[in-house]
DNA sequence: GAGTTTGAAACT
DNA sequence: CAGTTTCAAACTC
C-alpha cells in the first residue's frame, strides 16, 4: 500500500524526534502527521495493530493526542521498530504532555502502590474493565478506521478527530487533542476539573455515541478510550451496563482511567513491544514465512487476512489489560497469555457482559462473537476486552498451580479485577455452578489472593491472581537467565506458573511448544529459537492455531480435565472439587509407568483412566485400573494434593465436560472461564515444581467449556452431568464417588489400553470422536464405579 | 550443561 | 487407523 512511503517518511521524523526534543514539541504540536501516515498502514498491517499495544501502554489519559497519535503512529510505524518506542517516550517528551504524563506517572506509581497491598477490588475490577473496554474500543476504533479511510467525521469532536486522523489532517485534530489530553491530565489528577471536562467530553461524545452508536458507535468507543472522561461517560449513559463502573467511576473514575492508562506508560509493555514491534516488517515477513512454513493448510486465508488487521488490535487489547497492572512483566505475561484467550476473551465478553464495563461494546462484542468465535476475537475491539480476560485465564491457569507460592499481591489485585470479570462471565456461562459464584464472591470479599486461596474456591481465583503474580515474578526472574529462572520456578514448585519453552524447531507455532499449546506466547524466559509465538506474529499464531484445531479441536483444550470438580463442588463437596480431573485423552506410556512427567497424566496430577493406554501403569494419582492411589503413593509425592488427586481422579470423569470443551474448537475461550475450576488442578504440581499448564488450562478450560457446554448440545452428556453434579453435589459425587470406587473396585480397571475406546460411553459421546475419549471415561466410569457409589 | 530417555505431536 | 518420524520436555549423568 501506501503504507511503504508514509513510513519512510515517517520514520525520519521519528529518528528526529527521538533525537531532538523540539521534534517532540513538534510533534506534540501536529500529532496528526504521524496519524495520517497510520491510515494507510493501519489498513492492512496486522503490524499497525501491533504497534497499539505500545499505545495503550503509553496512552496517558493525559493527552487524546499521544494516544490517538501513538496509535495512528503505532499503525504507520508498524513497519519501523522503534516507532513504537518513540511513542512511548513522546508522551514523556512533549512538554506538556510530560507535564502531564509525570504527573500521570505519578498517579500511576500510586495506583500501582493502591493495587499491589488492598486495592478494593471493586476499584480493581473497575480498572479492569475499563481497560478491558480501552483495549476493546482502542482496536475497534483501529479497525474501523482501518476499514473506512473515509470515515465520516461525526459531529463530535472525538470522532472529528477520528476522521480528521482518518483524513490525515492533522491541524484542526491537534487543538482539541491538546484540549483534549489537557483535561485529560486534568482528570487524571483532579476529578473536578477533570469531570468538568469529560462532562464536556461526553457531551461530545454523547453526541456521537447517540448517533453514532450504531453506526460508528466503534469510532465513538475509540475516541473514548483515549478520552477518560469520554470513556466515563459513554460507560455511564450507554452502557452502565455494569452499574459498577457507574458506581465504581464516581469513587475511582479517574483513578481507573488515568490510572490504567498511566500504568500502562509506566509499563514496560511498551518496551515489550517495542522488542515486538523492533521487527515489525520483518515480521510481518516472518509471520508469513511461518504461515507457509506451517503450511498454514487453510488458516483460513480470509482468517488471516482478518487477524493480520484485527491481530495488532489484539494485541493492543492484550497490552492493555496487562497494562492494568502496573507491573511490566505483567504486560509481558498478558501477551503472552493473550494469544489463545482472546478468542476465548471474546466469548467471555458475551458472558461478561454483565461484567463488562460498556454493555455497546459487549453488545458489539457478542454480534461478533456469535459470528465470528475465534475470528472475532481477532478484531481488535473485542479483543481487548477478551485479551483481558483471555490473558489472564491462560496465564493465570499455567501460573496457577506455581503461582500460589509466588502470589504477588499486586497481581492478585489485579487478576482479581480481572477473575471478577472472567468469573462473572464464566459463571454466566456457567452459569449455575456455585462454586464459581463463591470465587467471585471470594474474590471481592477477599483482595487478598492469599485469602482467596485460603478458599478452596476462591483457590480458583486465587490461582489466576497468583499465576498472574506467577507470571509477572516469572517476567522478573526472566530478565536474569531464563533458563535459571525457569528451573527456579520448577524447582521452586510454585514458581512454575510461567511456563518457558526451548523449542529449536517447531518455532513454538506446534503443540510441542508447552506456550502454544497454553495458548500464550512465549515470553523472554522462553529460550526458544526463531519464535513465532509473540504478540508480533499474533496472525501467524492465529493461523496455526486455526490449523491445528481444524485438525484436532480439542488441541488446545486443557489436558486435564476438571470441569467436574467446578460443577460438583458447588454441588456438594467443595473439598473434593478439586479432586476430580482426567487427562483428557490419557497417557500411553509404555516405560514410565506412569510416576513420571513424562506421562501427561502424572503431569498434571490427576489419576490415569480408562482413556490411557498405558502400560503398567502405576500412577500415583490414580491408575487407569481404577486402583486408587495408595495412601503411601499420595505421602510419597503429594499427600494432601494426592489426595485430592485421587478424589479428582475419580471425578475425573466429571471432567468429561472438558471434553465439551474439546469440541469447542475456540479452546482458548476455555483457558481463562476455568481458571476458577482449576484449584483441584493445582494440587498435584504443587508438590512439584511446575504446575502442568494442561492442568491449569484444563481447569481454566474446563470452567470455560462448561460454558461453552451449555451453548453447545453437543457436550451434551458431559453438559448433563456437570449441570447435574453442579445443580445437584449427588451427580458431582458420582464420579468421585466412580472414582473412588474405582479404586476400591479396582475391578474397575479398563486394563486394556484401548479400554478407552472401547468404554461404552463412546456411543454417546459418539458426537464427536475426539470428545469420546472424555466421555468414554464418564461412561466407563460410571458402569464400572456404579457399585462403589452405594457406599457413600 | 550435555546427553539420553520418553512420549506426545505430527506426519505418512 | 496404524505406523513412523519429529519434537521438546523430562530426566540422568
Amino acid at each position: 500500500m501506501d503504507t511503504p512511503e508514509k513510513s519512510s517518511q515517517i520514520a525520519t521524523p521519528l529518528s528526529k524526534f527521538e533525537d531532538s526534543p523540539v521534534f517532540n514539541y513538534i510533534n506534540s504540536l501536529s500529532p496528526i502527521k504521524p496519524v495520517k501516515s497510520l491510515p494507510v498502514t493501519q489498513t492492512f498491517n496486522s503490524l499497525n495493530f501491533a504497534s497499539l499495544p505500545s499505545i495503550f501502554t503509553s496512552p496517558h489519559v493525559t493527552s487524546h493526542k499521544e494516544t490517538r497519535f501513538f496509535r495512528r503512529n503505532n499503525c504507520s510505524d508498524l513497519s519501523k521498530p522503534g516507532f513504537s518506542s518513540e511513542n512511548g517516550n513522546k508522551a514523556s517528551t512533549n512538554d506538556d504532555i510530560a507535564a502531564d504524563a509525570s504527573q500521570l506517572y505519578d498517579n500511576s506509581a500510586e495506583l500501582q502502590e493502591n493495587f499491589d497491598p488492598a486495592v478494593s477490588i471493586a476499584e480493581v475490577a473497575v480498572e479492569a474493565s475499563s481497560d478491558s473496554k480501552f483495549a476493546i474500543e482502542l482496536p475497534r476504533a483501529l479497525k474501523y478506521d482501518c476499514g473506512s479511510p473515509g470515515s465520516k467525521p461525526t459531529p463530535c469532536g472525538i470522532e472529528t478527530n477520528c476522521a480528521s486522523e482518518l483524513a490525515s489532517t492533522s491541524a484542526p485534530v491537534v487543538p482539541f487533542v491538546q484540549e483534549a489530553s489537557d483535561n485529560v491530565s486534568s482528570e487524571g489528577q483532579v476529578n473536578s476539573q477533570g469531570m468538568c471536562q469529560m462532562e464536556q467530553k461526553k457531551e461530545m461524545a454523547g453526541c456521537d455515541w447517540e448517533s453514532l452508536i450504531s453506526d460508528t458507535a466503534d469510532l465513538l468507543i475509540f475516541n473514548f478510550p483515549n478520552d477518560s472522561g469520554a470513556f466515563k461517560g459513554l460507560i455511564q449513559k450507554s452502557l452502565d451496563p455494569g452499574a459498577r463502573y457507574t458506581s465504581v467511576s464516581p469513587g475511582f473514575p479517574q483513578i481507573n482511567f488515568s490510572g490504567e492508562p498511566r500504568m500502562q506508560a509506566i509499563d514496560p509493555v511498551g518496551s515489550d513491544q517495542q522488542h515486538e514491534m523492533e521487527d515489525p516488517s520483518t515480521q510481518l515477513g516472518e509471520s508469513s514465512i511461518v504461515n507457509e512454513i506451517n503450511r498454514a493448510q487453510d488458516s483460513p486465508n480470509d482468517d488471516l487476512d482478518e487477524c493480520l488487521t484485527c491481530d495488532p488490535c489484539e494485541k493492543v487489547g492484550m497490552n492493555i489489560p496487562v497494562s492494568c497492572k502496573p507491573i511490566s512483566n505483567l504486560h509481558r505475561g498478558m501477551l503472552r497469555r493473550c494469544l489463545d484467550f482472546e478468542l476465548v476473551a471474546r466469548r467471555k465478553n458475551l458472558g461478561d457482559g454483565s461484567n463488562c464495563s460498556s454493555s455497546m461494546i459487549l453488545q458489539s462484542d457478542e454480534k461478533m462473537t456469535t459470528e465470528d468465535k475465534q475470528l472475532v476475537p481477532l478484531k481488535p475491539s473485542s479483543d481487548s476486552s477478551r485479551q483481558i480476560l483471555p490473558g489472564i485465564g491462560l496465564h493465570l491457569n499455567a501460573l496457577a498451580i506455581s503461582s500460589q507460592d509466588n502470589k504477588n499481591i499486586r497481581i492478585d489485585s489485579l487478576s482479581n479485577g480481572r477473575y471478577l470479570s472472567l468469573p462473572g462471565s464464566t459463571a454466566s456461562f456457567h452459569s449455575p455452578k456455585t462454586t464459581e459464584d463463591p470465587l467471585h464472591e471470594s474474590l471481592p470479599s477477599a483482595t487478598n489472593e492469599r485469602d482467596m486461596v485460603a478458599v478452596e474456591n476462591g483457590v480458583s481465583l486465587a490461582e489466576d491472581a497468583s499465576q498472574t503474580s506467577a507470571y509477572l515474578a516469572g517476567e522478573e526472574y526472566n530478565q536474569s537467565s531464563p533458563k535459571k529462572k525457569r528451573r527456579r520456578l520448577e524447582n521452586g514448585g510454585e514458581g512454575d506458573a510461567c511456563k518457558r519453552c526451548n523449542c529449536k524447531k517447531s518455532k513454538c507455532l506446534k503443540l510441542y511448544c508447552e506456550c502454544f499449546a497454553a495458548g500464550v506466547y512465549c515470553i523472554e524466559p522462553c529460550s526458544c529459537q526463531d519464535c513465532f509465538n509473540k504478540p508480533i506474529h499474533e496472525d501467524t499464531v492465529l493461523a496455526t492455531r486455526k490449523q491445528i484445531e481444524s485438525r484436532n479441536p480439542l488441541a488446545f483444550a486443557p489436558k486435564v480435565i476438571r470441569s467436574a470438580d467446578c460443577l460438583p463442588e458447588l454441588g456438594e463437596d467443595s473439598s473434593k472439587t478439586p479432586a476430580s480431573a482426567r487427562h483428557k485423552r490419557g497417557c500411553n506410556c509404555k516405560k514410565s509407568s506412569c510416576l513420571k512427567k513424562y506421562c501427561e497424566c502424572f503431569q498434571g496430577g490427576v489419576g490415569c483412566s480408562i482413556n490411557c493406554r498405558c502400560e503398567g501403569c502405576k500412577n500415583t494419582f490414580g491408575r487407569k485400573d481404577g486402583s486408587a492411589p495408595t495412601e503411601t503413593e499420595c505421602e510419597a509425592e503429594e499427600e494432601m494434593e494426592t489426595c485430592e488427586k485421587s478424589v479428582v481422579d475419580k471425578h475425573l470423569q466429571t471432567t468429561e465436560i472438558p471434553n465439551s470443551e474439546e469440541q469447542n474448537p475456540s479452546s482458548a475461550l476455555p483457558t481463562t472461564p476455568l481458571r476458577l475450576c482449576r484449584p483441584l488442578v493445582q494440587l498435584p504440581f504443587s508438590s512439584k515444581c511446575k504446575p502442568p499448564r494442561s492442568l491449569l488450562t484444563i481447569g481454566s478450560s474446563s470452567g470455560f467449556y462448561t460454558g461453552h457446554k451449555y451453548g453447545k448440545p453437543n457436550i451434551l452428556r458431559s453438559q448433563p452431568k456437570f449441570e447435574k453434579g453442579l445443580q445437584t453435589g449427588s451427580e458431582d459425587e458420582m464420579p468421585e464417588i466412580l472414582q473412588e470406587n474405582s479404586t476400591p473396585s479396582s475391578g474397575v480397571k479398563t486394563s486394556s489400553p484401548n479400554s478407552k475406546r472401547v468404554s461404552p460411553p463412546n456411543t454417546i459421546l459418539g458426537s464427536s470422536p475426539s470428545r469420546r475419549s472424555g466421555r468414554k471415561l464418564i461412561l466407563q466410569s460410571i458402569p464400572s464405579f456404579p457399585s462403589l457409589t452405594p457406599q457413600h
